[in-house]
DNA sequence: AGATGATAGGTTATAGAGTAACATAGCTGG
DNA sequence: CCAGCTATGTTACTCTATAACCTATCATCT
């Protein structure tokens, strides 16, 4: 059976947004780190789209948001600290970085990458991650980290005709 | 049962080397494509040993063995010939290249990469490229290139202690 | 409240990775 | 030999990321 992602289907994105805020809070104070004005900025213009931004486009948005004009270094320390709270994965194809929807959760990198629309579809599937681990273990590899990183066309881009492709919206 | 993958053993290694550029001249012939001194010898420096080079390291490579000094779009244009032709894989997560072993088996680009001593050890599992796909399809999205790229310790580095660690040989 | 240490952010400069655009060389087929 | 194509050389530049150093803010102790 055929389960559309969120990401490709039409929804309330407010809500998105406001959830992964909201949990970025929540985590944050459990954790007793801080998640100041800046890094909250920059994760609320990370959850502007399904789509992965990169460090050099959120600089530029902070700047035509107009309450700050930053440097390369802060956009990267933001983005360093919600990687590493897992707020945000990094998509090395596309030197890119993107939302995490289930933060609290421990889970490895596992991406669908329309080249079409340029949605990033994270997936669950903890039965993969166990068969990566299964498969490097026969040849005696010590996992840590997982990156899948998968591309091809999305539900939505799979039905179009391909000169109504574009890359960005 | 575990099996040591070739490029954590001792290994002859001159026989890699030999077998890979040979395989690329056949393999270059058969398509009528051409195999130039360039694109020879920056396959035969990726293949110095299994850990993946940077685009510039391998510039570096090129000037010291002093046949040669060139500059960046001479080595990614062979970069992109190699990899266009299935002779080398990209490495994302550290924007390197390997050589892969098997350039005329259409497969897709899984990789064990050791922290410690850098080597990169390509998977060869049809099933877990199928369960990609299928894992995607659920989410009705077409696959077309997958790359896997999994961090950790290999069976060497693995067994040695945390301080005897080195990243660079 | 004031001092102190730690963490976050600002600033400048530079390193590292990749490409655009155009010129030249070298092979290939009439 | 000439024409056209492919490969390489050259210059300049864009994009991505980090080093080093300085300043501001926060958190706690006295």
């Amino acid at each position: 059976m055929e389960h559309t992602p969120i990401a490709c289907s039409h929804h309330d994105h407010n809500h998105c947004i406001s959830d992964a805020l909201e949990a970025a809070r929540q985590l944050c104070l459990g954790r007793g780190v801080r998640l100041t004005d800046l890094r909250l900025q920059v994760l609320e213009l990370i959850w502007q789209n399904h789509k992965p931004l990169g460090a050099y486009t959120l600089m530029e948005m902070l700047g035509k948001a107009n309450t700050r004009r930053v440097a390369p270094p802060t956009v990267y320390r933001a983005l360093d600290f919600l990687l590493e709270q897992g707020l945000i994965h990094r998509i090395n194809v596309l030197n890119a970085f993107i939302g995490c929807p289930s933060p609290t959760t421990k889970h490895q990198s596992h991406f669908l990458i329309c080249r079409a629309c340029g949605i990033a579809i994270e997936l669950n599937q903890p039965e993969l991650s166990q068969q990566i681990i299964s498969v490097a273990r026969d040849a005696g590899f010590a996992v840590e980290t997982q990156s899948l990183e998968v591309s091809g066309l999305c539900a939505n881009c799979a039905g179009n005709t391909e000169h109504s492709e574009h890359r960005h919206e």
